[in-house]
DNA sequence: AGCCCGATATATCGAGTCGATACATCGATT
DNA sequence: AATCGATGTATCGACTCGATATATCGGGCT
């Protein structure tokens, strides 16, 4: 999962770990992105797989301004030892071993905890599928929301207390408008292409044409951003 | 967290963990239901602290037909759907000190990275919670909900691809979604009380009345069923 | 009768994640 | 020049997950 949005962002662009953790967050959604605990290690385990490897960046090299005098100086503290403290960003590159794994584990059909998370990842990075298999990854996430609704349906039956059953309607709520909008998506990859630009259904909420299931569908996101004011700076 | 949602459930009725884990998912809306690797050591925390306590239920009591009225055959028919195999269950009950950890567990002001799934269990046992407390949980949660459309709005700008544009602004419109949820909620809770049973508001998504604010709303739920058709047992 | 199967039930293990923290450098403000 | 906050890499302890081990019960099968 972490891998993937890794490998993911990589695919884009050498990035090195601080900016990764900001772009989980900022063009991926994750939230409140991914811990250090969880980023370095990861990054650790994709380059010991070969999946990335670490591109000497070799930051500002011996200072831009003035060749001579400054540069001596910095030098002369750059030069710690890598392995702990000092500076120099690893810059992290996808490698060949990477790109096939990202296929890998993109088109994988998991089916584990974090399912809403996973497949709003995977919907991120749907240009990469081909056509079909972004289909079947639709369909795939539509059986799971009509499962879930229904399960849904008997949770509110259940709900006994006033703030449990306003939590399981609005639950349900959602649910089914999770399920519409992947039957939108499912429909425009179906026809030609674009899933156009999110226009509100012409009636209300009821999904129109698409399929009277659609009446029923639970869920949520899964990925959502939090806040994180960071200006999209440069590296070096 | 996870012992928030036990001792809640403990402070109903005393459970085994097995059962535990069963409502977990069916009355709270765990997703994918806590797995037994966390269970069993939360129940082991909790006891250790003296925040619950394991009541013997030694095995099934002898007989369950003769003791009724003209049982026995019908109990030798009936399958026995209930009283199912009694092993040396460790029945859970809540503790003084128990009920105490609740109240504290429920009115912190914690900020973690599973924020909704958190709310939504303090949510579920709000009617613990004196008034007050309950208002300004709901306040809290707003005001974490217009900062996090803030940012998907900000989001929404920055999508290129297809596919992530339309996964950031369903994300917008689930936020929106339960933006004015939560402002529903706070104006019921200041009116008199009783939340109403979740009416679909009169025009469309405009949320009408509340507050502009509810333009933008981001996140999602958290909380989520999953399957898991189990019969609502009695325990022995 | 015997026997295996699936549900019930408790428990542990390895791997991965989180939140906190340590350490270090750079650029601004003061 | 000194402090402060952002940038940046890395690790630690506590916790969770998914898989697995173990055991018992109720029934179905031949």
């Amino acid at each position: 999962m972490l891998e993937l949005a890794i490998l993911g962002l990589l695919k884009e662009q050498e990035l090195h770990g601080y900016e990764l953790k900001k772009r989980l967050v900022e063009t991926l959604g994750f939230a409140s992105g991914v811990s250090f605990g969880s980023l370095y290690p990861a990054l650790a385990r994709l380059e010991a797989a070969g999946a990335v490897k670490a591109v000497e960046s070799r930051v500002a090299p011996p200072v831009p301004a003035t060749g001579s005098l400054g540069g001596e100086l910095a030098a002369l503290r750059a030069r710690k030892p890598v392995t702990r403290g000092s500076r120099g960003k690893k810059v992290y590159g996808i490698t060949e071993r990477g790109e096939q794994l990202f296929e890998e584990l993109l088109a994988a059909e998991t089916q584990s905890s974090d399912d809403d998370r996973v497949f709003n990842l995977r919907l991120a990075f749907a240009r990469y599928l081909p056509p079909d298999a972004r289909i079947g990854m639709l369909e795939r996430r539509r059986a799971h929301l009509v499962e879930r609704l229904i399960q849904l349906r008997v949770r509110v039956q259940a709900a006994r207390d006033t703030y449990a059953r306003s939590l399981v309607e609005h639950d349900r709520e959602a649910a089914e408008h999770d399920l519409s909008w992947i039957e939108r998506l499912i429909a425009a990859e179906r026809a030609g292409r674009q899933p156009e630009p999110e226009r509100r259904s012409p009636t209300t909420g009821a999904t129109g044409a698409v399929s009277r299931i659609a009446r029923h569908g639970p869920t949520i996101s899964g990925l959502r951003p939090v806040h994180h004011p960071t200006s999209p700076e440069e590296d070096d």
